[in-house]
DNA sequence: TAAAACCTTTGGGTTACACAAAGGTCAAGC
DNA sequence: GCTTGACCTTTGTGTAACCCAAAGGTTTTA
């Protein structure tokens, strides 16, 4: 397979696939005859572990990393449990910092419905943002 | 004020100052005897402006259209509103992916509580990984 | 006066690709 | 045989908001 047709096997872009081609992730063989790159089946199943991997929440590195241990005939499982594991606190704060941010945009939205534009004076640039308290944290 | 006493006044490191400088939303003047930029008590109101709307979301490049906009005289108030306003949703979707993710790693961790570790078999790289159901989209 | 502390600019790193450019390759129709 | 369109290659740039290192000048302080 060239890599359109990889790509498209896997719907991903053939971009994609460059991309995780230069990362290592992916290892090609190549047509002596015009330097094209050649997949096969393997890395079709590759290129799908590494889809359901992303879905996960594993980033591309790590996804090498892992792709890397079982290459080497090592299981990747306890690191894959460890990455998971210790990431999935780290989503759930930024799940609360964005909630927080969402709640500070509508409280200002609303606290803003009632208030008049402004022009500049050189005291205020804008009111409303002015109007919103500063962090203290 | 110098670089890193602006800095300090406002709870952030010279480098975010010389970055937002750089950016265009503050305009030192400069020492001419030695070229060390000079900010003054109206740069350290810009840049806690600068924090208050990055609390609510916006880019530093958005802020630097708000204060171009204040710096000419124009109310950026309009501006403003629609930003945020059209930034909220985007954020709450952000928020719904981000919760989808976490509930798909704690369900993975779940499922995986009872599975062993497993070689990589030429068939398999990491089952864990591969019990994992594929995004149908 | 020497060292510590701070200033300058330039350039590279982070994440996961997207995209454009310049040029070679290939299959199909005329 | 040749043109055209589709696809391949590599290289380099852009994205967001800074962080950090390097090399070299300046200021402050002991």
């Amino acid at each position: 397979m060239k890599v359109s047709e990889l790509a498209r096997h896997a719907g991903v872009t053939a971009e994609t696939v460059r991309h995780y081609t230069r990362e290592g992730l992916l290892h090609p063989e190549r047509n002596p005859d015009n330097g094209y790159q050649l997949y096969d089946q393997a890395d079709l199943e590759r290129l799908r572990f590494i889809q359901r991997a992303r879905t996960l929440g594993f980033s591309v590195a790590e996804i090498g990393d892992i792709l890397a241990h079982a290459d080497q005939g090592d299981s990747p499982c306890p690191m894959v449990r460890d990455l998971l594991a210790s990431r999935l606190p780290q989503i759930r704060a930024r799940i609360r910092e964005l909630e927080a941010l969402a709640s500070r945009m509508e409280q200002a939205l609303d606290a803003w419905a009632e208030m008049p534009d402004g022009t500049p004076d050189g005291h205020s640039l804008c009111r409303l943002i002015e109007s919103f308290p500063e962090e203290t944290k």
